[in-house]
DNA sequence: GCCAACGTTGGC
DNA sequence: GCCAACGTTGGC
């Protein structure tokens, strides 16, 4: 089993929108980046778990974890014009974009903020802060995980 | 809203 | 294949 960060912009999806979905899952859309779209693709599986990061906002940080839903499938937005993240250049025949589906697992009670991540020197290696790290899908280490939801539930 | 750091695009 | 121009990300 893997873990991994997502980005979202809470404006525009956030973790209060992924609690209130009917179904309790999500689509993760609007991956447009090569890389985040190869973790997607080729990493991810069902029952992964990842931190739900709220990102470009007032208080960036880490909001809670979700479950792997689903494997990899073309991100349909793509071919819709109508879609913001619309790409001529995926074609149904031969997708270009994916997505998983996403499941709420458990919402912080108090979210792990940028400030308090950087502050910690056991998490000085993650990807979320390395300099010019703009990627919005990031694998995380089991020893990231463990000390990250140790710092969430206090100990 | 600013802007630095990236990634992508396209002319050559 | 180079690289300038452009668009995007995301912290601040």
């Amino acid at each position: 089993m893997k873990y991994w960060l997502m980005k979202s912009e809470p404006d525009v999806y956030s973790i209060e929108h992924l609690a209130a979905e009917i179904k309790g899952t999500a689509y993760w859309d609007g991956i447009r980046n090569y890389q985040a779209r190869n973790f997607i693709r080729d990493d991810m599986k069902v029952g992964d778990l990842a931190f739900f990061y709220h990102s470009n906002c007032a208080e960036p940080g880490i909001v809670g974890v979700m479950e792997i839903a689903s494997a990899a499938y073309p991100d349909y937005t793509a071919f819709d014009p109508k879609e913001k993240y619309f790409d001529s250049k995926s074609e149904k025949t031969n997708p270009r974009w994916f997505m998983v589906d996403v499941k709420l697992r458990r919402k912080f009670r108090i979210s792990l903020s940028l400030k308090d991540i950087r502050l910690e020197k056991k998490l000085s290696k993650m990807k979320l802060v390395q300099p010019g790290n703009r990627l919005s899908i990031s694998p995380v280490t089991k020893i990231e995980w463990d000390h990250i939801m140790a710092m969430v539930d206090g100990d």
